[in-house]
DNA sequence: TGCGGAACGA
DNA sequence: TCGTTCCGCA
């Protein structure tokens, strides 16, 4: 069929649909719908229009019959392609202006947010900021291929959002189109190219991007890089503002990547799916060096929010289309060092929800948003591994951590795991994992005095944890509302007490308060139960490991039952007992280090 | 004009 | 999975 190079424009590997060969990929209708958008030659057939990310179709039946031109389906009509757009309002990529005909309105947060993701918010060092910030840029970023090998596997998901390498590929040999239909041009590379930055800086010039009434995707795309790839911008390029896009600036990989500036448009179209995530600088797009949650801003960025309406959702599935959605890596782009160093900026781990709850949640009104971060489904192999190795009484955050393949490796080999422990053994997979969205939607509405609660009080996890946290968020955070328990303040050594695990069930139970409140003597009796078992490893063989265990089940159990009594229900027992040899060593030792740490601080108890 | 179910194809 | 086609309904 058509290569993605048809049109002239590249989209991003995303946007196209798999087909069976890896060069015959079919534009995506959306993407389609974004290309007519942002030619001038179709702006009497549709064009943007009215709110942020609406757009109107003038001519029906011409973008029918470009359509179907495209698809080279003559027989498309408008009643089709509009049958078309309306599957998208349950993948929420679009939903429909009530009220205006012919008039459909992007949902820029899933198309930006999703398949954006490498567009990294982190580093805005001198590019305007002229939108609200995008939550999860950071989280779902993913360096683009920097060797050959590396762009576009045929293995990898295309529309992989990390996978916008061959985009640049495509960009910089042209299209080909076998399906001509007067659509496809080469121009489209210097389009708006040059235009000047009016995204301004500071706060207030970003909220202003929020009421820009249109929006661009040309502009992110263009963000997958130019000829010269990522963090190469062609020469000439710079960030701009397309005079025929909703971003007020378009995110151009700059010096330090592309990341700079994120502009979302989506931020204005979804209640709240930005704010909670932005708080932090390192992963919030503009809050980089130009943005602070000062009550002004807040406001401010509040009341362009109230512009938009919201009325379309997302939905959980999404994670379901971009399988891609890698853990970022610690490593960050050269803009990194370059960042302004914020008080949040130290430990990126969750602060996009969690020092919003600090500027936000602490005061008599929380934050307005109501946030339940769903991690995205999980596999069922990870979904199996995980709910086995905690015996299915882990917490939602775990779990969805070992999702995101973050935690639960299935292989026993390397440290053992450590493991982001939720603060509450209350919440189930279930409850947290996917719930209707149908109802949330509503809920996200009428966001307005909400209370974000972080989807973590820890502040001290890794890196990696927060960064997809944010991705997670990055897709649903739109609508979904993270539940966790509020958790006390804790002090800097607890967290990392908190979070670490060396297995279910071995580490210091943690009350549903997140404090440390393993009983001393019940410690004491694991530690000395774990010495046994060590020495045992020394001096046995294999063979006997049950009958260690049996020993320490005798020793571990009546301690764990007084443990349960006086905590409540606690999770499941010790993973140690069920685990390989192996793999019970290396959580033994852990399990040790942990002990140790616990006793000292037991004071923080 | 818009919606969404259903069957179907690639 | 992503439309395409057809269709009944509001």
């Amino acid at each position: 069929m058509k290569t993605p190079g048809d049109t002239g424009f590249a989209f991003p590997d995303w946007a196209y649909k798999p087909e069976s060969s890896p060069g015959s990929r079919q534009i995506q209708l959306w993407c389609f719908i974004l290309e007519l958008l942002r030619k001038e030659e179709y702006h009497e057939v549709i064009a943007w229009q009215g709110d942020y990310g609406e757009f109107v179709i003038k001519d029906p039946e011409e973008v029918a019959r470009l359509w179907g031109a495209r698809k080279c389906k003559p027989q498309m009509n408008y009643d089709k392609l509009s049958r078309a757009l309306r599957y998208y309002y349950n993948k929420r990529i679009l939903h429909k202006t009530k009220g205006k005909r012919f008039t459909y309105k992007f949902n820029f947060n899933k198309l930006v947010l999703v398949n954006y993701p490498f567009i990294d918010m982190g580093s805005g060092r001198g590019v305007p900021q002229s939108a609200p910030p995008v939550p999860t840029g950071g989280s779902h970023f993913r360096f683009p291929p920097s060797t050959p090998s590396e762009v576009l596997s045929p293995n990898e998901d295309l529309r992989s959002p990390g996978m916008f390498s061959s985009v640049a590929r495509r960009m910089g040999r042209g299209s080909v189109s076998d399906c001509s239909d007067g659509t496809s041009t080469n121009s489209e590379l210097e389009e708006g190219v040059g235009g000047e930055d009016r995204g301004g800086v500071g706060p207030e010039r970003a909220f202003r991007g929020l009421l820009h009434p249109r929006l661009s995707h040309d502009s992110l795309f263009r963000a997958y890089g130019g000829p010269g790839g990522l963090g190469r911008p062609p020469p000439g390029h710079r960030v701009h503002g397309d005079p025929m896009s909703p971003f007020p600036v378009s995110p151009l990989p700059g010096p330090g990547g592309l990341l700079g500036s994120t502009l979302s448009p989506a931020l204005s179209m979804t209640p709240g799916s930005h704010l909670p995530y932005t708080p932090s600088p390192s992963l919030s797009p503009m809050l980089g060096s130009h943005f602070s949650f000062n009550p002004d801003d807040m406001k401010r960025y509040l009341q362009a929010h109230h512009q938009s309406v919201y009325n379309y959702h997302l939905s959980p599935r999404a994670f379901f289309h971009y399988p891609n959605i890698v853990v970022p890596q610690p490593h960050r782009p050269s803009a990194a060092p370059e960042k302004p160093i914020t008080a949040h900026h130290h430990a990126p781990p969750m602060p996009h929800s969690h020092s919003l709850h600090h500027h936000q949640g602490e005061e008599q009104h929380p934050s307005p948003f109501k946030f339940k971060l769903q991690p995205p489904p999980l596999g069922r192999k990870q979904r199996d591994c995980t709910t086995s190795s905690t015996g299915g009484s882990s917490s939602s955050l775990g779990s969805s951590y070992a999702a995101l393949g973050l935690l639960s490796n299935s292989s026993s080999v390397g440290p053992p795991k450590i493991k982001v422990e939720p603060v509450s053994d209350i919440e189930s997979d279930e409850e947290v994992e996917v719930t209707d969205i149908s109802e949330e939607d509503e809920l996200l509405d009428d966001y307005e005095g909400d209370v974000f609660t972080p989807p973590h009080p820890t502040n001290g996890t890794a890196p990696t944890t927060i960064t997809n946290l944010g991705a997670i968020a990055a897709d649903d955070l739109d609508e979904d509302v993270f539940k966790t328990p509020a958790a006390p303040p804790m002090g800097p050594l607890t967290p990392s007490l908190l979070g670490l695990k060396s297995e279910p069930g071995q580490g210091p139970p943690i009350s549903p308060g997140g404090t440390l409140c393993i009983p001393l003597k019940l410690r004491f009796k694991r530690r000395w139960s774990e010495d046994q078992k060590m020495e045992a490893y020394g001096e046995r063989e294999e063979a006997e490991d049950k009958k260690v265990r049996a020993e320490k089940e005798v020793v571990e159990e009546p301690a764990r039952r007084e443990s349960e009594n006086e905590e409540g229900p606690r999770r499941s027992p010790s993973m140690s007992l069920g685990a390989p040899p192996a793999q019970r060593r290396a959580s033994s030792e852990l399990q040790r280090a942990t002990a140790q740490l616990s006793l000292e601080n037991h004071g923080a108890c």
